[in-house]
Formats: structure tokens, C-alpha cells, sequence
DNA sequence: TTATACCTTTCAGTCCACTGGAATGTTATA
DNA sequence: TATAACATTCCAGTGGACTGAAAGGTATAA
């Protein structure tokens, strides 16, 4: 099949498709007589194996060991959990920030009038001297 | 003062102290007759102010708009918290799409046995046509 | 005096994951 | 047959926020 039909299967551009052939994350495909790429089942799979590292949030990097690790018949077991395991660690470190955040921007806002005065909570606190 | 002792004031490297002020997110210091740049305490509060937004995750572009409404004596308080509103709206959708993330890969962990056995509820997973 | 620790500018490079565009070839449809 | 809609390659650009390196000038301490 070609690659705008991989594409509509994976919901991956052909572009990208591309792309991640030209990184080594896709292996090369079949051509077909007029040079046109001609992808098998097993290259969709792959394709969409990598949609769902990359909708976890692994980057592309990770995606490759997570690939090999998959294709490796011999792997074991751990080594994948342990990359899982340190990817749900920078998760949880980044949702504690973002909370962090999300909270003092909330305590800002609440005391912030918001109508037409100039004095702002928020500004004052950013400048605050901390 | 000079640009080491802003960069001690406020952890901000010279570097980039001297790369915001080529994007007009700080204004030009004055010049000592060394040509070296000769910050004042206003100057540092500024760039204080500066951290204190990128800490709470504001992009630049939002950082010089806080930068200019707190400059502005006629602005309304209302603007400012509309920006942090809308930004707290997009880390609170950025905390659940992590928090997801998160579960999913918890419970795939859970079910994974991490020993040396070979098959990988966490790759079958990412390798199950959905 | 000499070393080193600053300062200056300018330009280019980094990271990540694509995305755009030009130039060209091929296939499907009216 | 024309034309649109695919395909190919290769190179370059994007965005955001810096960071590095080169090539020089200046200040401070032993």
C-alpha cells in the first residue's frame, strides 16, 4: 500500500512518515515498480506502535529503544518497565511543577479584582522582591 | 552595576540577560564610559520580574505583555488576569493530558512482571491495534 | 608584568520534531 | 488529452529559548 494510505491508517503524515524513515525509527519499506513506497501490514504496526509511545509522551529517542525492545524476541521484560518506570518518574515531577504553578496563578487570580482598577496582585507579585 | 553582579542578583546567566534585551524584552542599560553595561536597581527588578513569570511558565511573547501592563499606570487590572487566566486553563489541560499519561502507563507497569521473561504487557499494549 | 577574569560584539549552533517548498515524475479521472 | 492528485528527492526553515565560539578590549590581583 502507499504511503497516503499508511497515513490515513495511522493518522501520521506522509511527511512524517518520511521523516521517520530518514531517522532510522521506520525501516526502509518495499518499493513498488515506479519507485513508489509500497508499506506492508507490519510497517503500519510499527507506525502505529510509535503513535502510541509518542501519545505517552516518550520522545522519539525512547521510541527507537522501546521499537528495538519490541522487535527483540531475547529482551527482558524489565528493561522496558524500567524505561516506563522512569517515564512516569518525569511525569509525575512535571505535573507537581505545573500544579505548583497552576496554584499560585490561582491564588493570584482569585485576589486579583480584575476590574478596571490598575492595581494588580499578580503584577505586585512578580515583582515582588523574592 | 554590571552585567556578573545582575547575573549573581538574579541567577539569570549574562548570556541571557544580554539576549533579552536583544529580543526589546529589557530595555537598553546605560553604558559605562568602559562601554560595559551599567544596570540599575530598577533593571534588576525588572529582570526579577521577568523569572518570576517564565518560573510561572509564561512564554516570552506573555512575559512582555505582563512587562508592558505593568509598566502601563492606565492598565487595567482585568487584562492581566485574563492572561493568567487563559494560562492557567492551558496548564490545567496540560496537567490532565500528563495525568493520563500517567495512569495508563502506571497501570501497564503494574501488569508488566519485570523479570527476564520476554512478553511485555507495555509494548503489547503499545503494539494492540486501536 | 603577567595572568586571569572580566567585558564587548557578531554570528552561528543547539534541541526536538517536524514542516515547507521546489523541481520533477506517475497515475487516475473527466 | 488535459488536469488534478498523487508520488519522489533534497534542502531549508520553523519555533522557543537560549548557548557557544571567535576575536577582541578592560580591569584586578600577585
Amino acid at each position: 500500500m502507499n504511503i497516503s494510505k499508511v497515513s490515513k491508517l495511522t493518522g501520521v503524515t506522509a511527511k512524517t512518515i518520511r521523516y521517520y524513515e530518514s531517522i532510522n525509527l521506520m525501516p526502509e519499506p518495499a518499493r513498488a515498480p515506479n519507485g513508489y513506497r509500497d508499506y506492508s501490514d507490519k510497517d503500519v504496526d510499527i507506525l502505529k506502535f510509535i503513535q502510541s509511545a509518542r501519545k505517552m509522551g516518550f520522545p522519539l529517542k525512547d521510541v527507537g529503544n522501546l521499537l528495538e525492545l519490541w522487535q527483540d524476541k531475547n529482551r527482558a521484560s524489565r528493561d522496558v518497565r524500567d524505561l516506563a518506570k522512569r517515564h512516569i518518574e518525569e511525569v509525575e515531577t512535571r505535573i507537581q511543577e505545573l500544579q505548583g504553578i497552576r496554584d499560585t496563578l490561582k491564588n493570584l487570580v482569585d485576589c486579583c479584582h480584575g476590574d478596571d482598577r490598575p492595581d494588580c496582585p499578580i503584577l505586585n507579585n512578580f515583582a515582588k522582591d523574592t
